[in-house]
DNA sequence: TATATTTTTGCAATCGATTGCAAAATGTTA
DNA sequence: TAACATTTTGCAATCGATTGCAAAAATATA
């Protein structure tokens, strides 16, 4: 009933056993100096006595916080709960927390963001940027102080900071490359604020893979918007009132490219024969969708078990940060009838 | 260039002004006995000489951590982001930090993670249950120490705890009605763990108004499996090889009821007409299913926003607890198609 | 037994911010 | 100007854990 059960600390556990805090410091971490026997009392007295370590404390006393800062543009969609779960597995292992925080895609609130983890003297930072984030003066402090900074899946490149993430140039080129091969001569290309390098590096593979399959680019094909399922829908109108309309469309993202489908299924356009679709994420709803998506698969949670691995290591082993430049995760390909043509030869 | 720059103290502002560190303290926090001249000359020396609060001797000293405990089952579901969204928003807001930690359904995780939270001196602590916890010891300790422990939507009841939680019995009572009222007369009802209120709930509000609805209840279309993917799949063989098939599926989750439906629509069961289908969560991907799935909409981000809002109530302007004994948000029928039956009424 | 070694332990300062209480500075009134 | 009230400020202890260094205890060697 007592609200009050008071703390115990080191200096209860030395009194109760006529020894100094200092012993009892150092045996409660293993301290090789110490005595076997010591350690076992000192051990017995404090589970007995309900003893919990102080981290103000000690981390006080040893300027490290073990915890992690997370910097997201939104925890709630699909892709990125599963890499702060990968995170969270990871990092969780190695007795470290999580501070999380979400920038909501607005760069101000990165800002902020920052600042508080910063003053919360976070041990580590990762982070994935903002739809607006023009520069990350934001991030300088920590990179000043030798704090680790992580970049992943929406990254910065920096010669201190590695950055974890997926060839998106390459999946862009096969995806594109795939809607050529079905047939598609006019392929529209929907993308995202081309600051973000997976939207900036989407869009160059599509635009290679024309290229190099010699389809002539038209700009008017090429759509520049915030990826949410609202654009995916006006951006379906956009198309469908174009004098000549596309017979394929690649969108940066799943959710977009649903939204569009579904607008321009109630328009009667029959996809894929119509329209072949492609995507980006392999979301959940791709393959619920119908038809369903043709899209790249990029594991979230292996992206955030990654990032977070490399942290942790520099934090626990004292691997080089500067090593690990920049790490390449697998992507896949994955065709569904969106994209697959009548009479195409596949 | 220096990895070392050192950090700014009070007492280095002291020392530059030539006060003592205790006004320097006083005056940074807008202390009302510092007058206000020597006030502006503090803030004025911190802000150049690049000050930031040392959080954990501020904690260690007021014995408070302004970090608030998440335990969820699981971090990568649409609901579960959108909750921890909102809650990130409100705690954000009132300048607390989130630590945040997943029981992945599973209750001996679950008791792992309090106990680090209670280590790490979290001010609160806001859970919903894993799949599988059985009784909540592993709460005590908070409870005991008075430390708030909040409860939304899978949770506990508990004189000391506020709930926050949507009227699962009503929502499923009214879900199930409605397919009585287009005309099904064999539903089946697919459902979780019933040690969770929300999956109790859900199955007593089905059986309610089959009761009511004079429809006799039939124990073998009642399953209680982990509402996955996969479950759902498992599932819509089971009820197709049946007997007497039913007519009519209430899923107490729409992951496990899209599964189910994809399942059944394979082997050429049309939806509504030979079974109709309810689901429950409002996921984003039962809008894209076809046909639509009625569900139960709730919102994950109002009930994090409000869950979030009593525990800072709480710790900031001392709210009682006990008065807000729990808290029901409201919940909404949304019909589609995937429950219309052509012969109907409605 | 005396001396040298090795193991164990304790002293005391330190990490920065906070706060009760007393003292100093300033202002007010007679 | 004296006496008193009000504002501002500072002293010094405190929150617990950590750690360099020295001292004590235990063990080994001559």
């Amino acid at each position: 009933m007592s609200d009050q059960e008071k703390e115990v600390t080191i200096y209860d556990i030395a009194n109760k056993l006529n020894i100094s805090a200092a012993t009892v410091s150092r045996g409660l971490k293993d301290h090789p100096a110490i005595n076997k026997n010591t350690k076992k009392k000192i051990l017995a007295a404090a589970a007995e006595m309900g003893y919990r370590s102080n981290s103000f404390a000690s981390n006080l006393r040893k300027k490290s916080s073990h915890i992690i800062g997370v910097i997201v543009p939104r925890l709630n969609s699909s892709f990125m709960s599963d890499v702060i779960a990968g995170i969270e597995k990871v990092v969780n292992e190695a007795n470290y927390n999580l501070f999380i925080s979400q920038s909501l895609e607005s760069m101000k609130k990165e800002v902020s963001n920052a600042k508080a983890m910063f003053n919360n003297r976070v041990d580590g930072l990762m982070v994935s940027l903002a739809y607006d984030t023009s520069d990350i003066a934001h991030f300088e402090s920590f990179i000043n102080r030798g704090i680790p900074l992580v970049f992943f899946d929406r990254i910065y490149e920096h010669e201190k900071c590695p950055s974890i993430y997926i060839n998106n140039y390459k999946a862009a080129y096969d995806i594109t490359s795939h809607l050529i091969e079905q047939g598609c001569k006019r392929i529209a290309h929907i993308s995202g604020n081309q600051l973000r390098n997976v939207y900036a590096e989407r869009t160059r593979g599509y635009q290679q893979a024309l290229k190099d399959n010699h389809v002539p680019f038209d700009d008017t094909l090429l759509i520049i918007n915030d990826l949410s399922a609202r654009a995916g829908n006006e951006a379906a109108n956009q198309l469908l009132n174009l004098p000549v309309r596309p017979d394929g469309v690649f969108v940066a993202n799943d959710i977009c490219a649903i939204s569009c489908m579904q607008a321009m299924k109630k328009q009667d356009i029959k996809i894929p024969d119509d329209i072949a679709f492609a995507g980006f994420n392999n979301d959940p709803t791709s393959c619920v969708i119908e038809p369903n998506l043709t899209t790249i698969d990029y594991k979230g949670y292996e992206m955030g078990e990654t990032a977070a691995r490399i942290m942790i290591n520099h934090l626990v082993n004292n691997d080089d940060l500067q090593k690990t430049q920049s790490l390449i995760l697998r992507s896949e390909l994955i065709i569904r009838e969106s994209s697959l043509k009548k009479g195409s030869k596949t």
